[in-house]
DNA sequence: GCCCGTAGTGATACTTAGTATCACTTAAGG
DNA sequence: CCTTAAGTGATACTAAGTATCACTACGGGC
């Protein structure tokens, strides 16, 4: 089940309760990792009573919504989703090896932001960012090395 | 048609020159801006013999093999195919207004990755950038202002 | 210039991610 | 409790992309 405080957000983005929605969070509150969304519908079939498939998607949509769950695409173009920490708009360390994702704070980001619409006479709008690699854990059994 | 510098690159990748792959060139081409295959296979099927739904796909991925394509992931989850000027893994800064795509030079990316390493102890591999906002034309017509 | 092997093509069928619909259920405020 | 609007499940559907396989044609070698 997901803990209280992933509750809380839920109500506090005046959403309601359900048994679904707590499953699914808390299935991704245990992985720890991103879940596509076919892992997910197993996982919640899995544990507890099942969740139905449209459910999910939709129960992934609204936490959304709500800033308690943002997708990732992973490379080879796979949708994965994952519980944040943090809400609100931001971004992804995430590890090939162990599947762990990092938050990246915004104003990690926003100096680079800056530099690219001083550059490029551009104006930023909204960026997604996906870094993937090898986290400080994973590092030191294997060392990858690629743009 | 594709120009002879798209038709050089695609031999240079050690691929076959055919009437397809210069369409779908062709068409990204002229188009200077992302399309979607849908719109691709649309645009390839009025202009000249048409191609058939597969061989598309096929060539994006032959032409995105050989550093000449590239696919971006549009706000609203829509992939979208881009001629890139540059060849090898890069970024890009998509302008929502007009569609067009700035390309974006690894060196101006690699500081900020570089930045990460050190903040999170975690050797990046790989990253995928979408980056979106208002190009310079554009800008003046319309002030826009998100994350 | 022609021949041949291999890369590429088209039609079609399939898969997979995600959305729409709609009758039914249930969370939660009063 | 009771009500009602939000949420659910089953199912059908769409859209993007992949697999298969018989057929075609590019282009290197002669």
């Amino acid at each position: 089940m997901a803990s209280d405080t992933v509750r809380d957000r839920i109500l506090a983005a005046g959403q309601r309760i359900t048994p679904q929605r707590d499953l699914v969070a808390g299935v991704l509150e245990q992985a720890g990792r991103p879940l596509s969304a076919a892992e997910l519908y197993e996982a919640v079939g899995r544990s507890g009573r099942g969740v139905g498939r449209a459910t999910v998607f939709r129960t992934l949509q609204s936490l959304e919504d709500a800033g308690i769950v943002q997708h990732v695409v992973l490379p080879g173009n796979q949708a994965a989703y994952l519980l944040c920490q943090v809400a609100g708009h931001h971004h992804h360390l995430v590890c090939r090896q162990c599947g762990a994702a990092d938050d990246l704070a915004e104003d990690e980001v926003a100096p680079f932001l800056a530099a690219l619409e001083g550059g490029h006479r551009f104006q930023v709008d909204h960026a997604n960012f996906a870094v993937y690699g090898t986290c400080a854990r994973c590092t030191g059994d294997r060392a990858s090395t690629t743009s």
